[in-house]
DNA sequence: GCCAACGTTGGC
DNA sequence: GCCAACGTTGGC
């Protein structure tokens, strides 16, 4: 069981999309490294939903509940897509500013990679985003 | 709206 | 295979 992060332009499909939907296919991920890191996903970890945008908040948790396969919608094996299913908002989203100010989260790949879609997330970056 | 950081493309 | 030019992302 791992922890990751997917972030999500909420005008295009937000935490609320997800939560209408109850189930999506994770897609539209591109960028050689976020697919490398969906590749190691396994059906069980769980992924913060994180809105880039105005808000810039880890805004809920959802559950893998695929293992990556390809986008069944395009033709190129090399775009995968996990499908994720909404399991809880934070009863607080933290914001890009509350992790800047955390020393602790100094090498979060959100701050240090700003422009990578799908990451991962260690145990006490998950903490510090879901307590 | 700007621009830094990063990826991608295509000419050589 | 290099790298200049260009496009995109996302924070500010």
């Amino acid at each position: 069981m791992a922890y990751w992060l997917f972030k999500t332009e909420p005008d295009c499909y937000s935490y609320g999309d997800l939560e209408r939907d109850k189930k999506t296919a994770w897609d539209g991920v591109g960028n050689n490294l976020a697919l490398k890191y969906l590749r190691q996903i396994e059906k069980g970890d769980l992924a913060i939903i994180y809105h880039t945008g105005d808000e810039r908040s880890a805004i809920g948790v959802a559950e893998v509940v695929s293992k990556p396969y390809v986008d069944p919608k395009l033709n190129d094996p090399k775009l995968v897509v996990v499908d994720v299913k909404p399991k809880r908002r934070l009863s607080k989203p933290v914001t890009l500013a509350q992790v800047k100010a955390n020393t602790k989260m100094a090498d979060f790949l959100l701050v240090t990679n700003s422009r990578l879609s799908v990451m991962p997330v260690t145990d006490s970056q998950w903490s510090f985003l879901t307590d």
